[in-house]
DNA sequence: ATAATTGCAAAGGATTTGCACGAGT
DNA sequence: ACTCGTGCAAATCCTTTGCAATTAT
């Protein structure tokens, strides 16, 4: 009925995928085959989650340190168009950008105090809204449903708020 | 089991009855009742739809034209913290802003082709929501829900797109 | 009188863009 | 060669803020 996508790891051979799939769109489209957008998708999809920008240049610049705002923002950019990754904001003023996930589609919950934000789909949510879309003479393209709340399991969500206050301290 | 908002006619009681209750919020802060903050929320509550700021101010200057910016987004964090307006965003970069309807929640279908935004309430749609958040052991606050597609009167919409197209240049 | 509010312009943060230089095809 | 990409800084967009003058209590 549910799934929820909290893998730990990669999947190495996705990652290849991706990146052969992103190769094959800048084909596509006459556009070249630069170090830089290698680097940058090579980062990219070997990070899970929700990634900022900026969080996605800080690794970047691991890698090539010479490697700017702009140029990221640009291969995020084509990222987005070729379909690969999807852009989302959780109302805290920045876009993330996600990796498609095995899961097609799916929805959020985050927590507001830990900031944990974890994916499920639900067959019977989304064909309640296809139900009411009908209803009201509207066809959908797309859809987002976030769950804004907080975990039940406190001494979880604390100990993830605390890493994050660490890692602030830290960087 | 549905509800569309969709009425044309902004009703004058519940405008005096928001009014009322905004001039209560300031008392209570002890804020001060100014002019510019009169003008603004009868503006506002008279309009109806999500109103960005620059559409708020617009019609703002109508009645008084030394009115800014500034002014205009300060008010409108009053109404938010009152809880008499819900602060949107729909993904185009801007703020929107929406007095609250008669109907306490709603989620929002938006057309892509011609910026229609409609409202709908569906309790099976919340009910689902409460139970797969149990199933993860969340807690829901609050959530967001929108379907971005097209209205499947093509008529209508092409309509709505040409009075908007005819505004812009217009404006 | 006192504290809050206004309007302007300047500052802010996230994102985009112009341009000269550099790199892929 | 030719076109596209890069990196930087400057520009842009929406929004917030500092401040001196003004206004409500």
């Amino acid at each position: 009925m549910m799934s929820v996508n909290q893998a730990k790891e990669v999947d190495e051979n996705l990652v290849k995928e991706k990146e052969a799939a992103f190769a094959e769109y800048i084909q596509r489209k006459g556009l070249k085959t630069t170090r830089q957008r290698n680097t940058i998708i090579s980062v990219f999809f070997r990070l899970r989650g929700h990634i900022s920008v900026e969080e996605l240049l800080n690794e970047v610049k691991k890698v090539n340190p010479r490697i700017g705002y702009a140029t990221v923002y640009r291969t995020l950019h084509l990222l987005v168009e070729s379909n690969l990754v999807e852009e989302r904001r959780f109302g805290d003023g920045l876009a993330r950008y996600e990796g498609h996930s095995d899961v097609e589609h799916h929805d959020h919950m985050i927590c507001l105090e830990c900031g944990m934000i974890s994916e499920f789909f639900n067959p019977r949510l989304e064909a309640l809204q296809e139900k009411l879309a009908e209803e009201n003479n509207f066809q959908i393209y797309r859809h987002r449903l976030e769950l804004y709340g907080a975990c039940k399991d406190k001494d979880a969500c604390n100990k993830r708020k605390n890493s994050k206050a660490a890692e602030a301290r830290g960087a």
